[in-house]
DNA sequence: ACACACATGTAATTGGTTACATGATTTC
DNA sequence: GAAATCATGTAACCAATTACATGTGTGT
């Protein structure tokens, strides 16, 4: 059967961790895989629902006095079965799109200044982005000293890293271009 | 009015070169922005008929006697103010969704093996990708010299081949750890 | 004769976003 | 008392994929 790729995220967060909630995955979700994957509550919650139903996770109501409300769910064996099958499947390549290159890809149709300031948001936002990544590098070694996911975590952000400080430099010398051609 | 992503993309494929068909549109895509930006046919014709009807582009009969059945298209005053005006506003950030990186990610509940093979088919696939980059680059600087559209062609492509670049590296880097761990 | 590239389109479905709706608890 | 965070969910909408359907022209 073939499931929606939040589905799977959704299984990976349980196998990592029991016991989590709609909330708490996506939590989850932003402070370790949010740079390669975004998920939104509107899809996470009725994953919840379906993979229930279907029986490769269970809820059950927390246990906490203080948060009575908060569904938590856990992994059947069925749903662990699931996601070592997708894991062993290959991966497919997600349809790219990426609005900053298109209008840069197209800017000769406006003034100059319109590309240069679409470099300068790309770059802050870049600049933010490794500083984050860096942040999570040590955050997540100190906290995870000895668990066996911590070496896969570290390559997915190693990589992060890899391609933001590739796109930091790549933006330098196409600002000096773009510049130069502007007023030069 | 906002319009799909698609429908840009439209407009400044014929922007670049008029009388162009969704066939046309395809192939261009193709062969430029394909490897930041996907568009499938089941999109690019119902876009062309509601810009058409918008005003932004007119559709005519191809002149060619050979291909009677082909419909070109061409940006109107309209449709080009729309592609200018919709370039001059900050680019959105695309949700990403990488699922090698997710697979990765998750590569601990599954064999070592299983994510060692996704390692080598993420690189098989990054060395094709550069090789045709690479090849783009030179095609486009020897047939579109004095194409004032030409610097900001060469910034994606300098931006792809150095992305590309830095994920071959990384993935040294990362099949050396994995196959370290797994059999040293 | 066959295969491939040219060429255009539609329909069903899915996947996902966004806005909306609600309310408890904690912190200042 | 207000604001922020915790917490769960639904409904409307839209964007996009995929499969289907069809037919021509060209080259081998």
């Amino acid at each position: 059967m073939q499931r929606s790729q939040t589905a799977y995220l959704v299984l990976g967060m349980l196998s990592i961790e029991p016991n989590r909630s709609g909330y708490t995955i996506r939590k989850a979700v932003e402070g370790s895989v949010n740079y390669f994957w975004g998920e939104s509550y509107g899809q996470i919650y009725p994953t919840l629902k379906r993979l229930a139903a279907q029986g490769l996770i269970v809820a059950r109501a927390s246990t906490s006095a203080t948060r009575p409300r908060r569904q938590e769910y856990s992994l059947t064996p069925a749903g662990h079965a699931c996601l070592e099958e997708w894991l062993a499947v290959p991966y497919r390549d997600d349809r790219p799109r990426n609005e900053f290159l298109l209008k840069l890809f197209f800017g000769r149709e406006a003034a100059p200044s319109v590309s240069i300031r679409h470099l300068r948001d790309f770059q802050e936002k870049n600049r933010r982005l490794l500083a984050t990544l860096v942040d999570l590098e040590t955050l997540a070694r100190k906290h995870n000293a000895g668990n066996p996911n911590l070496s896969f975590w570290m390559l997915t952000l190693t990589f992060g890293i890899a391609q933001t400080r590739s796109a930091l430099e790549w933006s330098e010398s196409a600002l000096a271009i773009l510049s130069g051609a502007n007023n030069g």
